[in-house]
DNA sequence: ATGGCTTACAAAGTAAGA
């Protein structure tokens, strides 16, 4: 006779706007969240400047890094063994935008994409912008990958990150007023939709906030006030595999890290698994 | 507000973010 045993797993991503300058934040979400897992993105430092030691203290001893010079660069940090890592280069650049982590849970494995999906600059014009251009492509070379992926439809993934994409209505304070600012643009949208499709993934913070309701994850460092102004927008995701469908336990964004002290412009959002 | 601020950096101003 055998029982299977189930693994809770909790993961929280989050765009920290420099690790360097925000580690202190980052050990209080994991001493207070206790996540087995934490994805970041806007790290904005090379691999070797990464603050390894203030995560290895609190027993997070395995760090997946892809970091360059001054910009971009995500993490992973884990309390479970990595059993495998790896960095696809959807733009075509080496630009620190992606890491997959892979965590053996008993006899299941578990495949974690850890995004920071480009911004896209100003101009709401692709054919003049090149980098909304490179944000679209971005997207496209993503469906691609995961549309292949597709065939093995047991597998256990998690996508999570800053995919820089608000993608509906109320994603966003004002849809008609953010229509053609990117990160709310209607090919956007579409791609992101497409994206979403190609892998039959479950873009879990709508099961359990109703489409019809806000939901933020960032608010701009510009307002006066950014509570009361409460202009936000959700473009930080957590998404699901197929296989994880009615596994997802609890869903959380954490609100309050955007009113702490020389806070990042996103806040943590969270997930608990039972696998 | 055509972003009002924040970050990194071979800096005292520029590029980038969204």
């Amino acid at each position: 006779m055998s029982r299977k045993r189930t693994h809770k797993i909790r993961i929280i991503t989050w765009n920290i706007n420099s690790v360097r300058l925000r580690v202190g934040l980052a050990v209080k979400i994991l001493k207070k969240y206790q996540p087995n897992i934490l994805c970041l993105q806007e790290i904005k430092c090379q691999n070797d400047e990464f603050p390894q030691k203030q995560f290895h203290k609190l027993g997070y001893q395995h760090i997946a890094l892809n970091g360059i010079k001054a910009y971009h660069g995500v993490a992973t940090i884990s309390n479970l063994p990595i059993a495998n890592e790896r960095i696809i280069e959807f733009g075509g650049l080496a630009d620190g935008r992606h890491i997959e982590t892979e965590y053996k849970l008993g006899t299941q494995d578990l495949s974690l994409h850890n995004f920071y999906v480009p911004a896209g600059g100003d101009d709401p014009d692709w054919t003049v912008n090149e980098k909304f251009a490179y944000k679209l492509a971005f997207l496209d070379a993503m469906t691609a990958y995961f549309k292949k992926a597709r065939n093995k439809k047991t597998a256990l993934r998690v996508l999570v990150g800053d995919l820089n994409t608000a993608p509906f209505e109320h994603d966003v304070w004002s849809s008609k007023q953010l229509q053609n600012v990117i990160s709310h643009t209607p090919i956007e949208r579409e791609k992101l939709a497409k994206l979403q499709a190609a892998h039959k993934w479950d873009d879990i913070a709508r099961d359990f906030v109703p489409p019809s309701e806000k939901l933020y994850s960032w608010w701009s460092y510009r307002a006066r006030d950014w509570a009361s102004s409460d202009r936000g927008r959700r473009l930080d995701h957590i998404w699901t595999s197929p296989a994880l469908n009615g596994k997802v336990k609890h869903f959380d964004i954490i609100r309050t890290a955007r009113g702490w002290k020389q806070p990042s412009d996103h806040v943590p959002v969270l997930a608990d698994l039972q696998i």
